[in-house]
RNA sequence: CGGGGCUUGGCGCAGUCUGGUAGCGCACCUGGUUUGGGACCAGGGGGUCGCAAGUUCGAAUCUUGCAGCCCCGACCA
């Protein structure tokens, strides 16, 4: 992409409105822009990121044998109504009117609406385990939202939902979402810790949170150090996760709500106690029946007689984390992408547009790079070279090739990576190479 | 929802106390000079001062009401 077509606004004053680190840049760096209080816009930067998110938690989940599907953002009352949520969600749901005088409700979780579409479609155990999610715009009306992105009130998420005959396999649904998760998040690059968790409204009795340790966080976690050197398994459905699953579960992690102090100083030694804050980015729950029962979601089992399904939920937060991303990757210049989440895998800076030798190396440089399948976002506007460097910096792509007319001019580029500030120049072919592979760590 | 703060050009702010018809930096546009790490010179465009009502000869400034946004707390992916 060549940024004189782009659209990549930055800023460079800190807006006031954005108090910590991650809405600071994304609103910068041109990733989103405000709409109303927690509802954000997602510009051209901005929803790349959002897409690759979304991609690798996709993948994670066809691997753990889920199902797509895309449910609307609005909802009839009618269904809320069954399972009783109507009233208790409170003030948090945006509830709707249509022309009609009907009773619609802007989706905060999808529990009611899948649950239905089981129950209409699904007849007998033979067609369990089932389990659907979608990525889906989900609205809840925070008394204060805050922190960009991190917690707006309309987000995307992965929200999925599985269905079984009985606990046991609905327990083994869990588990194989459980490592789906760890192989997500460690795939975005990220260190996520499942810790015991409040069930909240969704209600049930199994419950992990899928913790980012940061100091902006808005939770408060306990948990053994030891957690931190687990191993993940490679997802496959068909495996036996009860080693894994037994590994993270016994060892002390839990959220400010469920953690016992006593619990925490008897079960773990004091110098692998760890107290910080974290970012939720996902959150998991076995709920049984609650919903099956309520609204009459229920199969013939292999005796004939209908059991009510029992079920359980699945969320990312996948807006959240590309807030979090942010506040685990960055420096004072600005964003600095993991490979895999990244909107650009490389930056190509031409200091002199308009000069003959620089501009050809550059137009070189960015189709070899764009063959090979990169994607590489090219600085070929006609400005001064100072600002292209702090945008770039401040958009924060793994990779920056610096092309003038000094290096056009002996055939070399300079490339720098954006986590360790490394340079080096490179020939054409070698710069080409290591333009392809993610960049080291620091 | 309780407590606090804010609202003046795209962004960051001054001006409000003490009323006299709007200013600074950055950004933007034009021309020129520049080009190896946040350019320079000259010229230029852009604001019903959040909205409404009131006081006054006169309101960004004083009064009242409303709205929006931000921060602290209780709630959540």
């Amino acid at each position: 992409m060549r940024l004189s077509k782009y659209f990549v606004p930055t800023i460079k004053e800190n807006p006031s409105e954005a108090q910590i680190v991650s809405h600071r840049l994304m609103l910068r760096a041109g990733l989103v822009r405000q709409s109303a209080a927690g509802i954000y816009s997602w510009l051209p930067l901005g929803l790349r990121v959002l897409n690759k998110i979304s991609d690798i938690v996709r993948a994670e989940q066809n691997a753990a044998g889920a199902h797509e599907v895309l449910m609307p953002t609005l909802q009839p009352a009618e269904i809320w109504r069954e399972s009783g949520r109507y009233e208790d969600y409170g003030k948090e749901m945006l509830r709707i009117k249509d022309r009609h005088d009907r009773d619609l409700l802007y989706g905060p979780t999808n529990e009611e609406l899948i649950t239905q579409i089981v129950r209409d479609n699904i007849r007998s155990y033979r067609e369990l385990p089932l389990n659907l999610y979608h990525i889906q715009w989900k609205f809840r009306d925070e008394i204060r939202p805050r922190f960009g992105v991190m917690r707006g009130r309309e987000f995307l998420m992965k929200d999925g939902y599985s269905f079984d005959m009985d606990e046991a396999a609905a327990r083994r649904a869990y588990e194989i979402m459980f490592v789906a998760y760890l192989r997500t998040f460690e795939r975005l690059g990220l260190k996520a810790l499942p810790m015991a968790a409040d069930t909240g409204p969704i209600g049930g009795d199994l419950s992990h949170e899928f913790i980012i340790l940061a100091e902006t966080g808005e939770s408060e976690v306990f948990c053994d150090s030891h957690i931190f050197d687990l191993n993940i398994p490679a997802a496959d459905q068909n495996e036996d996760f009860s080693a894994t699953i037994e590994a993270f579960t016994t060892l002390y992690a839990r959220t400010d709500e469920r953690h016992d102090a006593a619990t925490f100083e008897t079960m773990v030694p004091a110098e692998r106690r760890v107290q910080a804050r974290g970012i939720e980015v996902g959150h998991i729950f076995y709920f049984g029946q609650k919903y099956s029962e309520r609204m009459g979601c229920r199969v013939a089992g292999p005796d004939g007689k209908d059991i009510a399904v029992h079920g359980g939920s699945y969320g990312i937060g996948v807006s959240r984390l590309v807030g979090a991303i942010i506040e685990a990757s960055h420096d004072e210049a600005g964003i600095i992408w993991p490979w895999p989440v990244t909107p650009f895998h490389v930056g190509i800076i031409n200091l002199k547009t308009g000069d003959a030798q620089t501009d050809a190396l550059a137009e070189q440089l960015y189709a070899a790079l764009t063959a090979l399948g990169l994607d590489c976002l090219y600085d070929d506007r006609d400005e001064r070279a100072g600002t292209k460097f702090s945008d770039m910096d401040l958009i924060g792509l793994p990779w920056q090739a610096v092309i003038g007319p000094r290096g056009a001019a002996s055939g070399e580029i300079e490339i720098k990576n954006r986590t360790s500030g490394e340079k080096q120049n490179l020939p054409l072919a070698e710069a080409i190479k290591c333009l392809s592979q993610p960049p080291g760590p620091a």
